[in-house]
DNA sequence: ACCTGAACACCGTTCAAGT
DNA sequence: ACCTGAACACCGTTCAAGT
C-alpha cells in the first residue's frame, strides 16, 4: 500500500518559484526546494525528473498564469492586453521570467498563449503563415523588453522611461501588424 | 622578483569562449578552465575576480568582437549592418550570447555599440532622448530575436523562414525610426 | 509507494605553503 | 609574483534500505 506522498508536483513547483522570488535562480536547489517542504533533496526525484524539468515547470507555471484575453476585445486590444500581461508576469516573477526566452515555445502552455495570439491576427485577416511570422515577432520584441527590464539591461532608467518606451513599442507592433494586412 | 605569469585574463577568456561554444555554458567551470590551460583552478584566481567576473568577460568579448559599421553608409544600411552583426555573432557563439540580453548595458563594449545607433540617429535627425529610446526599441528586439533563434525558441522553423522573419523585422524597424522623426 | 541515509563525483572558493 | 595542495561547504544524482 504505501503512506500517502507528503509532496507532489505542484507543490515542488511552489516552494521552487517561492524560492526563486525571494532569492534568485541560484538559490533554487534541489536542497533548498526540499528543505522548504520539510523533505531530503532525494524525495523529490519521485514526482520531477531532474533538476531540468523542475526548471521547465517553473516556466510552465508563469505561462500558465498569464491571463489571456477575453475575445470580445478588438485584435488591438487584445494583443495589447497579452503584452502587457506578459511585462506584468515578469515584473511579479523577475527571476525566473528570463527563462521564459531560452525554451522552446512548444509546451501545452506556451502553444495556448501563442494560439490565442495567432487566432486574434486570423480574424483580423492575416493568411496562417503571416499570422504565424507576426506572432512570432511580436513575442519576440514584448519578450525581448520584458526580460531586458527585468534582467536589469535598463538599470539607471525610469520607470515612467521604460513605460513609454513600452507604449511606443506597442504602437510600433500595431503599425507592423497593420501594414502586414495588405 | 617571481616567475613570468604562465596565464592571463586574454588567454583564460579565449579558453572559456572555447569550451563554451564547444559544449555549453554549464561546461565552463573554474576546474574545466583550468585544466585547458595546464594550470590548477585557484592560479586563475590572480587575473579574474570570480566565476561571474568571468562570464562578464566573455559577454564583453562578444561585444567587442562585433564589427561597428562604416559611417560612410546610410542611416537604414548603418542599422541593417549592426543588426545583421549581431545575429551573425549570435549563430557564432550560440550558448553565451544569451547572456548579452541579461546584464546592464553599461559596459565599455556594450557603450560603444550603443554610442554608434545613437549617433548615426542623432545624424538622422532625432533628438537625443528619442533617439536613445530608438536605440532601445531596436537593441531589444534585435538581441530578444537573435537570442530566440539560438536559444531553440524557434527551434522547428526552417531557415529560410527565420531569415525572412528577420527581413521583416528590419523593415518594421526602419517604418519605426521613420516615423520617429517627425 | 514513498521517503531516508549514505555515498559519489563534482562545484566555487579560502588559505597557507611553496618557488 | 605566481602557482599549488589541501580543505570547506556545497551541488545534482545514484542506490540500497527502511516503513
Amino acid at each position: 500500500m504505501g503512506r500517502p506522498a507528503q509532496i507532489n508536483r505542484t507543490r515542488i513547483l511552489d516552494a521552487a518559484l517561492a524560492i526563486a522570488d525571494a532569492d534568485g535562480l541560484d538559490a533554487v536547489t534541489m536542497h533548498a526546494v526540499a528543505k522548504r517542504l520539510g523533505v531530503t533533496a532525494m524525495a523529490l526525484y519521485r514526482h520531477v525528473e531532474d533538476k531540468k524539468d523542475l526548471l521547465d515547470g517553473l516556466v510552465e507555471r508563469l505561462l500558465t498564469s498569464l491571463p489571456l484575453p477575453p475575445p470580445d476585445l478588438t485584435l488591438d486590444e487584445r494583443l495589447a492586453a497579452v503584452a502587457r500581461n506578459m511585462r506584468a508576469t515578469a515584473a511579479g516573477h523577475p527571476n525566473v521570467f528570463p527563462l521564459l526566452l531560452q525554451r522552446p515555445a512548444d509546451t501545452p502552455a506556451a502553444l495556448a498563449v501563442r494560439d490565442a495570439v495567432v487566432a486574434a491576427l486570423g480574424e483580423a485577416g492575416l493568411d496562417g503563415a503571416t499570422a504565424a511570422r507576426m506572432e512570432r515577432l511580436l513575442s519576440t520584441a514584448v519578450l525581448g523588453f520584458a526580460v531586458s527590464e527585468v534582467a536589469g539591461r535598463f538599470a539607471h532608467h525610469d520607470r515612467a522611461v521604460l513605460d513609454a518606451d513600452f507604449d511606443y513599442l506597442l504602437e510600433a507592433l500595431r503599425r507592423m501588424i497593420d501594414s502586414a494586412g495588405d
